[in-house]
DNA sequence: CAGCGAATGTAGTCATTGTCTACATAGGCC
DNA sequence: GGCCTATGTAGACAATGACTACATTCGCTG
């Protein structure tokens, strides 16, 4: 055994195997012990890495949203920006849906404006501003802000129904044509 | 005391028990032990009226649902239904907000189709459909089914982006008008 | 109205979990 | 080479969900 006492990496190991067990078993909520034992690691070292068990689950919501706002950011160049966002989304909703429920979780709604949650939310707020934009051209801060958080809705909305059970919802008809 | 052995009607208190303290405190996970406490009751009590911790939430989503069903039957005699659904909604949502994200919460889609949940959410979206149909007289089953569920995922998107923090989005601007 | 079976509660127990405090080890910097 | 801090470990605790066995009560049938 090579096992060191140090793992070395403990923290990228930890929100590794959680967004794993994640994408197995979406439904059973997370055990930090049971991550802990997974890497191999005693059942109280996470806490050097995180605040908590709730801490995991909020890294797990960042990275969420950092990849969304990826996403976002590349529809931006693209010939029909929020279409191409709405496919990004549609493919991401799929291959990461639990991921994706968990980022929307309400659980992680009022958080602290300066946590890592709101912060990676505001990027990715930013970016659909940028993509909304990017589609319609130059507007009023007022304006881009309420079609963004038009099409932030559709796509919660969609992504949630279809997890409800919902088929052949297209978000794409949903979200009013720019002009 | 007149704390007699049997309670009477513990599954009832238990639910308005549950059900209150997600109004009080809609960010804790609820205890089947501490409800149980809170009814004056021996902490196995409940699972004579539940399969589980899960059961009792399944109740609280089923109760959900119908009230939004009722919500929708009584919008459908409106002069505007869909325009009515979505003001009933919008107040439901204003004043039971965690009910409603319990509801949604992701944790109860799956389910075996003749469970409470799926039922009690089958009667709301078939009430949804007769708003859609109120609205726009008859249609197609299949168009009517795609606009009710459209109706659904922006109610829904909308509900859960006011949770994250949006301010003056409102679901009406973003529903199709029926034409 | 007696009594018997089913419904409903209680007691006791167990494994698991989140989290805290104290202690051990390693890694890096002077 | 020695010390300070970051990182893990050990041990403990209370709370929880759930199970099995036992107690009490209700309601129906004779």
């Amino acid at each position: 055994m090579t096992r060191r006492y140090h793992h070395g990496s403990l923290r990228t190991a930890i929100v590794v195997v959680a967004r794993e067990k994640l994408r197995l078993s979406p439904a059973a909520p997370l055990s930090l012990r049971e991550l802990a034992r997974e890497v191999g690691v005693s059942p109280n070292a996470p806490y050097r890495h995180f605040p908590g068990k709730d801490g995991v689950e909020v890294a797990l919501v960042a990275e969420g949203y950092r990849e969304l706002t990826r996403l976002a950011e590349a529809a931006t160049v693209a010939r029909r920006p929020i279409r191409s966002l709405v496919g990004a989304f549609a493919q991401f909703a799929a291959t990461e849906a639990p991921l994706l429920s968990l980022v929307n979780a309400e659980r992680f709604a009022g958080r602290d404006p300066a946590s890592e949650v709101a912060l990676a939310r505001d990027e990715w707020f930013a970016a659909l501003v940028a993509v909304v934009e990017a589609e319609a051209g130059e507007l009023l801060a007022h304006e881009s802000y309420r079609r963004a958080a038009g099409v932030w809705a559709i796509l919660l909305g969609v992504t949630a129904l279809r997890a409800h059970g919902a088929r052949g919802l297209l978000a794409e008809e949903l979200i009013p044509d720019a002009e």
